[in-house]
DNA sequence: ACCACAACCTGGCCGC
DNA sequence: TGCGGCCAGGTTGTGG
């Protein structure tokens, strides 16, 4: 589910709850979750920790240990993680526990088990094919250009790799399009120049609205906090097939690119 | 190197 | 109520 809002908003509302806090045990029920190391050498390894950090890469939560390793944890689909009172029973989709030191439990929550979570000392081992993050100062539209240069694949499966730029997902890749008005159909290098620059200033228009509306709640997701998020009342055209466009009326379009639905405007986008 | 697509999983929804 | 089909905010591995 998430990308870099909901992600960014899932790393500021743990922050506090986490920080600063030990783990004093923890259970393993589905051990294809833990990518690395062994599940029983990460139970070990995690066990007596303090957790002194907490950032983001792409759509990567990295939570720095007192050891010095790194916790490392995708969400994915559908993972979510919790900080729950002891009283807060796990479901059957409950795949990590960690007991704090609080007295409270994080628990890692995934129905369709696509999250993973690593344990390691070089971060890099894992984030080291991620392209640039979007919302950094130094990103610039010639970044985004030299990743679609001769690119024969479309811009929206361009925007969907990872390597080229992180943190970009399905939502945020078809209402960046919309904004930069670019069809998601047109290959990666026949952008122009001022298309490339257009859609690098929208990938992080929307991006950053995304953060501010605490990301796009869909369906149940919901923050740690258990708000959810707004931006879904913003979006453009991402899941408004066949209700018309806010800027002409055109009924808004869905097609599979990327093995994704795709939501454009066929007049504005072209 | 690049591209398209199957696979990984479960649950919700819709029509019959 | 049950069943089949389709859908879901992501990534990886495989084959061409």
């Amino acid at each position: 589910m998430p990308e870099l809002p909901e992600v960014e908003t899932y790393v500021r509302e743990l922050r506090p709850q986490l920080l600063g806090k030990r783990v004093v045990g923890g259970e393993v029920h589905w051990p294809r979750i833990i990518a690395i190391p062994e599940p029983d050498l990460f139970l070990e390894l995690i066990r007596g920790r303090r957790f002194d950090s907490f950032g983001r890469r792409g759509k990567y939560m990295l939570l720095g240990l007192d050891s010095g390793e790194t916790l490392i944890i995708h969400l994915r689909m559908t993972g979510e993680v919790r900080v729950q009172p002891a009283t807060v029973e796990p479901d059957k989709h409950t795949h990590l526990l960690l007991a704090l030191d609080s007295g409270e439990r994080l628990h890692y929550r995934d129905p369709r088990k696509f999250g993973r979570i690593w344990l390691v000392g070089d971060p890099a081992d894992v984030l080291r094919k991620l392209g640039p993050e979007p919302l950094e100062d130094g990103f610039a539209p010639d970044d985004l250009g030299r990743g679609l240069a001769g690119r024969t694949a479309s811009i929206k499966a361009l925007l969907l790799d990872q390597s080229i730029l992180a943190g970009v997902g399905n939502i945020y890749a078809d209402e960046a399009l919309f904004l930069a008005r670019i069809d998601p159909r047109r290959l990666g290098g026949e952008l122009s120049g001022d298309q490339v620059a257009a859609l690098h200033g929208a990938v992080r228009t929307v991006l950053q609205a995304g953060i501010e509306g605490r990301g796009s709640s869909l369906q149940n997701y919901a923050p740690p906090s258990g708000e959810k998020g707004s931006f879904q009342e913003e979006h453009r055209v991402f899941r408004r097939t066949d209700q018309p466009c806010y800027i002409c009326g055109t009924p808004i379009r869905r097609i599979v690119l990327a093995q994704r639905s795709t939501h454009f405007c066929p007049t504005c986008q072209s």
